[in-house]
DNA sequence: TGATCTTTTTGAGACGTCTCAAAAATAGTG
DNA sequence: CACTATTTTTGAGACGTCTCAAAAAGATCA
């Protein structure tokens, strides 16, 4: 295809008048619209204007204007200036395909936010931590790819994403033992970092993570002070690192406090409010029921909470009863919770994406937060 | 660069061998390895198989490839079948930025799912929504590029996103009266399609939507079916469309009914359970409090349910309660919603935006669907 | 067999950007 | 001023794909 100038010298008049004409300004009379308007047709011409375009009005060569319009230290400043007048004229925009295609990158990074068909994945936690991350990668000049991730053969999705240079690379939660993906994309040598992954086994990847077990530590602690031994877990059938760890270290402060656990002061359940709240009528129905229950997320203590409603027993004064994430709705209900700093991580975390990226790894490629106790009324029985 | 058979002939050896050696397979002993490698080094190679290489392993031209890897009814089955072999044996990855620069498009699709700092957001519908709009996307070869919309100047933001090519088109969702987003993407020609628009005047782009009026007069002619008359609303406050329909149908169905409405039945609050709760108090305070108390949506229902269960009046013996959205909450507390068909609805909606992107718009640019009332105890006094 | 029509393949070129090596312009020096 | 050193600009070419018009191969028929 033709460039702007060749229309204009083709229909004999000045590059911004065929500009004008072709854009459908009404600067340029009705007579040489059409005449530019046939030298385009003629020409095959549409409007869609490129460097080229800008180098041609500014009567400068093409490269110089890609130079300007990256702000190259090469470039003299007048140049640029010239450079950036004729493309505020033309009305320039990148077209990011070319830019992409040529640097062999897309500033696109991708985050499979949803598991394909898993209710329990509701979580307040993790809408939190994906607009933090969009918001990241926006600040740093990424976009985000979010994509469904099946439940099988998980990692096929992220190759496919990577080699077909969609993406530049990944952000990973909900890492699990064993992870295929981190296997597949360590193999394929496909950047990426993690949320979660102090409490695996030789994790050799970026990451970042919030030290769950001593959030559980605070919120025991927190429980002794309070004067309570007998205390209670509502936690997620194990098998995933995070939740397993909260329940490690349950395990290890009640054994550090020197308090026998009985068994039936624990169940499991999935991330789902009845269930949860079936757990919890499992617990309470103990031989020596506890008289605080500690739940793995906010979630699970909201269930917990409906039953312990309805069984007319009321917290704190017969049961404290605490949470984790500290969402909104425990704000609301007044559950005391630990929250994580969702906001601080997330620019963390990107930044080691980018390390990952550039094939520069940052130093310290994995960075533990710390959790905070937020102590509320749920557990304030005096 | 070179490409892969240049790299081969400088050597050598045959094609095969020269990719075997590079992506380094067993196959090959260490002397040809080293001399395939001096050769590529010589041309400054790196191993990156493309649709030539291909052409020239199977012997074909790189249009015939292309026309294959498409599959192209030109192409004779057998030749196909050569080129799908050659592509298999070389791994073979398609470059997407290579395809988006030549089609001019990208199959990308930008929505909006955050809006910065409006913690009214949070909202269990959207969630359910963008899930099932990425699956249609991805359905359909596409995927969806999330980002952050600013509180001002949003339009901006989507203008960057198309003009840049970097999506092809947008969903939209939450749209206003006047949306300015709207006003300019049709200004700028930009394909985009948006959850909601039957309450807006002359709305003239592709939009889906649930008909809300008809969602509250559902629950409404339940509530008069289960003999309340005295019936509160708790909505939000004017200026959104599905917020005002609701409450419009409210009034539309009570005059209907020629029940008088008084105006300390109806309270307003943003998205937040907090102040669900105390507008719940406000209204239950009215002379003659309601008996009945419609919400706007599940959230509120839940805040409103809490200051009921606070000051003791049973659900829905003393008051009935109703939400709407049907999120999980208002499911295991038993209350009474409206569900909106998020699953089906996003189907088309993609179908709707591919109309528009591909400028062949459907017949029916405007579909709306039916909300179906699920009745939970919190209505069912008897 | 040769002519004509149809199917299949070819190869060049374009998409818009960035970057390299080389050329031109400018500054610095005696 | 002539020469060198430095800064700035140039222009070609590559990134990997798709598509067009043209060429080649194959089929049909007299």
């Amino acid at each position: 295809m033709a460039t702007l100038k060749e229309v204009a010298d083709s229909a004999g008049v000045p590059m911004l008048t065929a500009f004008h004409a072709l854009s459908r300004q009404d600067v340029v009379d009705e007579m040489t619209r059409r005449s530019v308007q046939a030298a385009a047709d003629n020409l095959n011409y549409t409007l869609k204007i490129t460097q080229i375009d800008i180098a041609d009005l500014a009567g400068v060569a093409k490269g110089t204007v890609s130079y300007a319009l990256n702000n190259s230290e090469l470039i003299k400043p007048a140049t640029r200036q010239k450079v950036l007048e004729a493309a505020q004229t033309l009305g320039y925009h990148l077209n990011i395909s070319a830019r992409n295609l040529r640097m062999n990158r897309t500033g696109v990074v991708g985050y499979s936010w949803h598991v394909a068909d898993d209710p329990s994945r509701m979580n307040n936690l993790l809408d939190r931590f994906i607009y933090q991350v969009t918001m990241a990668a926006e600040e740093r000049h990424f976009h985000l790819l979010t994509f469904v991730q099946p439940q099988a053969n998980a990692d096929l999705v992220y190759e496919s994403l990577i080699s077909t240079s969609r993406v530049d690379g990944f952000i990973i939660s909900d890492v699990t033992y064993r992870d295929p993906r981190i296997a597949r994309l360590t193999a394929m040598k496909a950047p990426f970092a993690a949320f979660g992954g102090m409490y695996l086994e030789d994790a050799d990847f970026a990451f970042v993570d919030v030290d769950g077990k001593k959030g559980i530590r605070l919120v025991m602690e927190h429980l002794f002070e309070q004067g309570h031994e007998r205390i209670g877990l509502l936690g997620w059938p194990s098998g995933w690192p995070f939740g397993d760890a909260r329940e490690a270290s349950y395990r290890e402060v009640m054994h550090h406090a020197g308090i026998k656990i009985e068994e039936d002061w624990i169940a499991h359940t999935p991330n789902i409010l009845d269930s949860a709240a079936s757990a919890t009528r499992q617990i309470m129905s103990a031989k020596y029921p506890p008289t605080a229950l500690v739940c793995a997320n906010d979630l699970m203590a909201f269930g917990a909470k409906s039953y312990l409603d309805n069984i007319n027993l009321r917290i704190p004064e017969d049961i404290a009863l605490t949470g984790y994430d500290d969402d909104p709705t425990a704000q609301f209900l007044g559950i005391t919770s630990v929250h994580q700093p969702i906001d601080e991580l997330a620019g963390t975390l990107f930044e080691l994406l980018l390390g990952e990226i550039n094939q520069d790894p940052l130093p310290h490629r994995q960075v533990i937060f710390d959790p905070e106790l937020k102590i509320r009324k749920s557990t304030l029985s005096r």
